[in-house]
DNA sequence: CCTTACTGACTACGTTTGTAATCGAACGGA
DNA sequence: TCCGTTCGATTACAAACGTAGTCAGTAAGG
């Protein structure tokens, strides 16, 4: 399984997850919106993630394309399961509760969540 | 507002959640279950949790009795908001379509959550 | 060709984290 | 009273992390 991938190194592969492959320049021109990073440090964190073998590095003429080599639903499985675990005994309830008791929940998500949960997640009805 | 809590910082605040006030030799005792840390190992970690606010220490005698100053409940809502904001876009409802398509729900959790659900809530949105 | 600008690689450095040894004070038993 | 045990405090140290500067190669333009 991967390495853990840090704060930091996630903001840079949600970039590439929205768009790639990308060039060093352009992963550190999307994220000049949201972080204040320097050109360096981008290519710091996206040599990180070629080390940890969370991207791919295609090389065009002399510089680098980037592309993730781990698919977002995969981290975000991952990460998700990482926090129910640690947080609430593997139990997805609990969670929800925690946030309906804690008014975390609007309207929407609610009536949302509700229409998720009738989907036919087991099937094979009468 | 605390500063963060490492995961392994979060396990001894586990067992003084579960238990508390304990001394250091306690928490130690009840970590070696689930950690194979040294008694001076968990010392440091009592140490920087109190140095971070996250504990009290009443003194008993020549030794302490570590109590938490936050509360799980706090601790868990802006663990799992954070989980939340960072890769559901602050919505709940991706992180159960994300769950339900991944099966990672089990029948019981989807009966218990659309219990919890129609418990009154009511909020506005946005 | 020669210079320049751009690119990845390498280096740097302070902080946090995980993990632990050691030290000094104090308490309790002999 | 003296010593060993027991605490917390102090110190240690490597790995990971956040952040960034510098270097060397090379493609492109003149």
């Amino acid at each position: 399984m991967a390495e853990r991938i840090s704060d930091a190194e996630h903001a840079v592969m949600e970039v590439l997850w929205a768009d790639a492959p990308l060039t060093a320049n352009a992963v550190a021109e999307r994220l000049t919106d949201s972080q204040s990073w320097t050109l360096p440090t981008v290519k710091t964190l996206l040599s990180r993630l070629l080390a940890k073998g969370a991207l791919a590095a295609e090389t065009e003429g002399r510089r680098f394309l980037y592309r993730p080599l781990i698919a977002r639903v995969d981290y975000v499985s991952h990460e998700s399961r990482r926090l129910v675990d640690r947080l609430f005994g593997g139990r997805l309830s609990p969670l929800v509760a925690h946030l309906t008791e804690r008014g975390a929940l609007t309207a929407d998500d609610i009536s949302e969540i509700m229409v998720l949960l009738k989907a036919p997640v087991g099937h094979s009805r009468p």
